[in-house]
DNA sequence: TACGTGGTTATTGTATACAAAACGCGCTCG
DNA sequence: CGAGCGCGTTTTGTATACAATAACCACGTA
């Protein structure tokens, strides 16, 4: 993307998770030119991608508003993630060379060596933990695959805002990660599937436990 | 969407459809601007789209040409809606009420009725279609699963063209219909997922055969 | 008070002009 | 002969002005 509409993109985005706005709040492309320094042009590019993740929303009359996330929603967006991404695993199991496999190894060394610091380095363990599950899906060499599990994977950076990983969390990331590489060497699609469900499925959890109990309420403008 | 928008959206895309363009040809915003007759920026509106429906791509100069699709890109675009697709029909198993169940019914009695005209109408037949899988998923009450179904049912409309249907494959679509509405009827999500997997995993191979042996050649501009 | 109704403001949508970037082509120079 | 370089042309990107639509508010009426 060219340079004022990515911009946009990443100043709104940041506007977002800074935690400066609350959910459900409205916003106009105005706001968001004057926050950003560009023209409504651009920034309504930017919105649009911002709408397709989930981080915006649209009235029905074209209002925009901060997407206020339920949940069911993240709950959805977890089984959607395991569902494909378990996929992903399985192909890439019969895709990854023996360099790629290296690389994941050495991904999670370094993901490792971010956990054992003390106090735990978790800038430096998303950052490794991301490009992780990043190979893992390009590998699996199916680009309509890898566009949706980009917006399934990011999206809940939303909820990150002032989350606490306790150090044990962060341990058995590690040792999924150690089982997925095991079961890639082994080049057998059906533990990787197996290890990346249980690996997500108890991220969920993980995640739900700090966002709060069950509740029905939808998500989008008030 | 607003009108001058969404009115380019369809003629664009009506004119991709038309067979008047060819895969790998380039297109100009400009052009698409006279052919449609509003103004550039509604254009790349609608161009935007186009490309995350993949009827379009782009250089990576952000050239715009005409999608060109492999039969692998159709492959993985039938597995992945295949895995999606059965979700759904399991979710829509446990949600649906009795009278959308009905109202499935009622869908595919037209749709039957399409296939068994003489000579089988196919518009009527494809339009029916179109609706039962629309009800199935909306019954799942997945947003983002919908989201992402939406693009990967749409999109394989593009190698429609001049597509010939035998009266056994729509007979044989009509009959998986009325086994997932009896699966619905049960209550039983695994018949659900079971028969949408093998409804959608025909209707893969019957486009297969149309479109021409596996080949490798990959998606996008020469 | 509850409920429309008219006009006023706020917000989004579109057209147009201009800026920036990419392409194509002929040229020069090694 | 071919690789690289300028330079006009084409194409995409951005800013801005204006048009269309939706929200808001005050006011009048039952």
């Amino acid at each position: 993307m060219s340079r004022a509409s990515e911009r946009a993109y990443s100043a709104i985005r940041a506007h977002l998770l800074s935690g400066s706005v609350v959910a459900g709040e409205q916003l106009t492309e105005d706001q968001l030119a004057q926050i950003t320094g560009v023209s409504r042009t651009p920034v309504r590019e930017a919105v649009r991608r911002l709408e397709d993740e989930l981080l915006l929303v649209r009235s029905d009359t074209k209002r925009l508003f901060v997407a206020d996330w339920s949940r069911d929603d993240i709950e959805e967006m977890f089984t959607l993630r395991q569902m494909l991404e378990c996929h992903a695993a399985e192909r890439a199991a019969k895709r990854l060379s023996r360099e790629q496999i290296a690389a994941l190894e050495a991904l999670n060394r370094e993901l490792t060596a971010a956990v054992e610091a003390s106090p735990p380095d978790v800038v430096r363990f998303l950052e490794a933990n991301r490009a992780f599950h990043e190979a893992i899906i390009d590998a699996a060499h199916s680009p309509r695959l890898g566009q949706m599990l980009a917006k399934l994977v990011e999206a809940p950076v939303v909820l990150r805002t002032a989350r606490t990983y306790s150090q044990d969390d962060l341990r058995q990331s590690a040792r999924d990660h150690d089982e997925l590489v095991a079961a890639f060497a082994a080049r057998d699609g059906d533990w990787a599937r197996a290890v990346m469900g249980s690996h997500l499925r108890r991220a969920f959890h993980t995640f739900a436990r700090a966002v709060g109990p069950a509740n029905d309420s939808d998500a989008g403008e008030p």
